[in-house]
DNA sequence: GACGCTAATGACAGCGCTGTCATCTGTCAA
DNA sequence: TTGACAGATGACAGCGCTGTCATTAGCGTC
């Protein structure tokens, strides 16, 4: 195979040779400049504005070790709630010379460890993991990693490095919560895909709708299929056929909830006097429907924003990291589709 | 800077000490294995196996000044369009030695230009653009670029390189035929962001009203904020206000169409007997609201899995490509919002 | 003025791989 | 038997950079 020829790169020796200083000068000049004297700095810096200087990154790697490679890797790429995270690590990547390399392990623990493997052996800069539930294999992994680790989306007392996220456990239970002070007496709950954090969602539900003596397994239903607006609408009536009776849900997010809340429509079943319904995530569409939904809001783009802010900092000085541990919050955002216009009894 | 030391890597050359034979073989017997016998292949993979050997990319990189690196050029990392566009991408991408390096330029040309010029200097196996409307030099970096190009989303008559796409004027002149079919008489344009796809579809909206004698300025209401569910409520209520008549919209994508439908009933207008909504895409969402959205299927998961397809074989060779430039059709799914239970006159 | 010390700079080797060219082996035709 | 040739394998250098250690210059101190 022949070399590519058309791009001629200009070398660090030959912008040491246009500064009259010797390449590892010009090397320090941009990793260090602390090291070199101003006036050389500024030589330097000249004769890379002039050449058009552009570090070549494979040879950086080779000779340090160390890319400026960040692994994401994340249980899926469908969802808005990916997307969102994703726009919020890139705004802060921007112009910060590190690039991102996205792993989809699509909810497989075993993908993960692969994926993990896989990345670790590029010798990362540092890694974002969603989610704070990989096997024991993965998590010896990621405590030996020579870089940093962010675990997001979530959070636990027993991070691995760092951690951004917020409790789906607390949201769930505010949103449970919710309804029953809204006078709603059956609620029910509906759950798709069920991955560890939907499980923690369910958890919440389950305990608040105990606590308050309303908890009734057979409202409950949940499928391990991908959640959709489609599905909301299956779930409920799975839900309806089941527990007739059941006067409210909380839905595992917002597409279930929309689905729901259209599925109800279609029956003809007043939202929110006869069905309230509360979603999670609070996406964009949610507070434009008819009734609009109410919805735990979550912070998914300062999650993506945080988490790559973290690793940035960590990756120039761990040590200088105040909190490396951030919980965010989540709110209750209160709309239509829970509020009762009469009171049920 | 101490090197990290922790991961002591499996070098070729260890691996050709196991097998027996001289590093290059090693080497040529994972990048070429026709080219070395079937005796020595078998030996030379059982070391590999056998030392969990993994090649250096950083020292691959440097050596054959090309890498595996292939860069995806995306105007938004926003919308539901990009992440199917993402997936397709991912899910061919999957083992093929391949990594993707997204580069978000916020729809501005200037942004695309520069990220262009960053990734180019990292030698990349091949690049995807969104779009055929790059900026004259952007368009001379591309045809220039010592890898396959692939331009998506759109279709032309003179592609750079690759293409995989379709046609947004068309569909837009279907949605629109669609509409006036129905019997819809006052047809107006609902569009955010007006990117030149957007600006596409607009063309296709104007040539196929003027071409029925249906065509009126003053129902065409653009904008260039982002689109969004509650942009499309804003742009309804602003062109009922300007055109309180107009008996139908096509709407430029299909969040703008939920909000469209979410406005009529807030304002109690009948859809699709006093309005008709058109969307485009085809989201999930779209076949779930009442009353389903009628909508232009775009096949977006399927340009993201061609694009990748074409540039994974145009990099192993170039010349046996037999389609370069794939036009992907789009499909007009009618549903309830254009479905006049009578007729309007 | 000799000494020690710090700051600034440089020389050098080598990271792990691949392009290039050389060498070796076996086969076949004359 | 010889020479030509293709297929298989190897030797070697070097890609562009950085870690390490050596060297030099500059300065203050006794």
């Amino acid at each position: 195979m022949e070399k590519n020829t058309k791009y001629k790169r200009v070398t660090l020796n030959e912008v040491a040779a246009e500064a009259g200083v010797s390449a590892i000068t010009v090397s320090r000049t941009i990793r260090a400049p602390d090291m070199v004297s101003a006036g050389v700095r500024k030589k330097v810096q000249a004769a890379i504005e002039q050449l058009g200087y552009v570090p070549d990154q494979a040879a950086s790697a080779l000779a340090s070790e160390r890319t400026n490679v960040v692994g994401l890797l994340v249980p899926s790429l469908t969802n808005a709630v990916f997307s969102d995270v994703l726009r919020g690590v890139y705004d802060v990547i921007d112009g910060s010379g590190l690039s991102v390399q996205i792993g989809n392990f699509r909810y497989s623990p075993s993908k993960e460890e692969n994926l993990l493997r896989t990345f670790l052996r590029q010798r990362p800069a540092g890694l974002i993991v969603a989610g704070i539930d990989q096997t024991d294999a993965a998590r010896t992994l990621l405590k030996s990693a020579p870089c940093p680790v962010v675990q997001i989306m979530d959070v636990s007392d027993s991070p691995i490095d760092l951690m951004i996220g917020f409790s789906h456990y607390d949201g769930a239970v505010e949103g449970t919560r919710h309804l029953i002070d809204a006078g709603y007496k059956k609620p029910g709950f509906l759950g798709a895909r069920m991955d560890p954090r939907s499980q923690a969602r369910l958890a919440g539900f389950t305990a608040e709708a105990q606590a308050r003596g309303l908890y009734d397994p057979t409202r409950v239903i949940t499928t391990t299929h991908p959640s959709s607006v489609g599905m909301g609408g299956q779930l409920l009536s799975d839900l309806l056929a089941q527990a007739p009776d059941t006067d409210a849900v909380f839905c595992n997010n917002d597409d279930l909830a929309a689905g729901a809340l259209f599925e109800a429509e279609r029956r003809r079943i007043n939202v929110p006097n006869d069905l309230g319904i509360c979603g999670f995530n609070d996406l964009e569409m949610s507070r434009h429907l008819n009734p609009g939904i109410t919805s735990v809001a979550t912070p998914r783009y300062e999650v993506g924003a945080g988490a790559m802010t973290l690793l940035r900092d960590a990756i120039a000085d761990r040590a200088a990291i105040q909190t490396p541990h951030i919980r965010l919050g989540v709110e209750l955002i209160k709309r239509g589709s829970t509020r009762r216009g009469y009171p049920r009894e």
